[in-house]
DNA sequence: CGTGCTCTTGAGGGTGATCAAGGATGGTGG
DNA sequence: CCACCATCCTTGATCACCCTCAAGAGCACG
């Protein structure tokens, strides 16, 4: 089943066998897309949302001057823009950042789906609102955290959340992220960003190279970033 | 009608008189709650979502010293925790500016209105994920601009929200936010947004006294906040 | 008429940006 | 296969923005 990462280590067993089969069989076709490919731009009408079945895609806004912001970082399981089917269009691009696989749903289909299904639906909905719950998380991150602790911060969530898709173990999980890149999430720039994973990395508390993080004290990488998952609404939280 | 601020300048026109008037009798309770309460807390499951009719509220998290960092202001016509309805449970606390009136929706009611009405469930949907929008941008704004650009933008995004729903003309309206609040709501200390709100007076952008903003160069103090209001998806839009 | 809180202003310090330059890496085309 | 070029990684020096600490004035409320 393609579609098995969806809600994955989030109540995805709280779907029904017949739920999982409906979500299966409605994808419409599954592409292939390059690494650093824009595949959603702002402001058009779009009318097929997509879910993310490998590899990695992040969503950002431009400032003035070009520069990126990094608004949310998608991982295998998320639905990356499904919110697109009740706003028609959306307010930011959309990326690949390395090269990704993607399962894409026509919005007829799903609204067929809110027609015949309303528990399922508000599955989907509530997968809408993980990824709100992630933007708040981010909100704290850049409005109360020093630059140490909001690239901990990243780490921290990402380790989380690839935990539950079966992406990383023993806080280790590869990421095709620059260190611009981690500069464009975190609100600094690429110079600090280098700076400050070196102090991560002098401290033993984390290694970012080739690609792969390595989290080796993860419970102080935690404490650096004031970092408390329950808003990630894992299934073996609480 | 009570709940006719509801998506007022979002599309509720689109509502059938009949959604409305689900809308309106699905109501539960009426209540007034004073200044500075807090009225949802973290982490409790919850069975009812609130609809603000009257007044302000916030959203915010605590970092580990304590310190707030507001990640959602609402005004009336808002559904502030409709979110709660799938996610049971929130991430974060809500408290009071102002006084406010709020109407609160039984989640059991809004669950047969799933069943019941798909399109003003996708509408209800789709409202949760304006409040997503507005993270997003939120996001930006502290990860983006500097000080002044940061207190630029909230005045501006809230301007154009009670313009909607009618509580702002002209670039006037009420605001029960102190300076240590917008603090919060921009990641500044408050010593600071009192120097950027001298600032932007002295630039004849704006003031803000006793409560009351007044926007006198709209035009420049969009340019200041580099805000570009798609992202709240208004009625008026392109 | 105190008692807080907010607003205001000043002085000094630290975090992270900017500017600059060299080395490493990887993809592309000849 | 190798030359070339772009991008990334790394480090140093300097500087600006915003925080911290401090203190006084204004204002609402009991």
């Amino acid at each position: 089943m393609i579609s098995g990462k969806f809600l994955l280590g989030r109540g995805r067993h709280e779907l029904s066998d017949e739920e999982q089969r409906v979500l299966e069989d409605s994808i419409g076709s599954v592409r292939q897309v390059a690494a650093r490919k824009q595949i959603v731009r702002a402001g058009v009408i779009i009318d097929t949302s997509t879910l993310l079945l490998e590899g990695f895609v992040c969503r950002y806004m431009d400032d003035r001057d070009g520069q990126r912001q990094l608004v949310a970082v998608h991982v295998p399981g998320d639905f990356v823009d499904l919110h697109a089917f009740p706003m028609r269009r959306l307010d930011h691009d959309i990326a690949t950042l390395g090269p990704v696989k993607i399962a894409c749903y026509d919005h007829q289909t799903l609204e067929t789906i809110t027609e015949r299904y309303p528990h399922l639906t508000r599955k989907l909905w509530f997968s809408t609102l993980l990824d709100a719950a992630m933007h708040r998380e981010w909100i704290f991150r850049l409005g109360r955290l020093g630059a140490e602790g909001r690239v901990a911060h990243l780490f921290c969530e990402l380790n989380e959340r690839l935990e539950m898709v079966g992406l990383a173990a023993d806080g280790r999980y590869m990421l095709p992220m620059t260190q611009p890149d981690i500069a464009e999430a975190s609100g600094l720039t690429g110079v600090h960003v280098n700076r400050v994973l070196r102090s991560l990395r002098e401290k033993n508390l984390l290694t970012f190279k080739a690609n792969e993080v390595c989290i080796l004290d993860r419970k102080a990488l935690a404490a650096v970033a004031e970092f408390e998952p329950q808003y990630l609404y894992g299934s073996n939280g609480p």
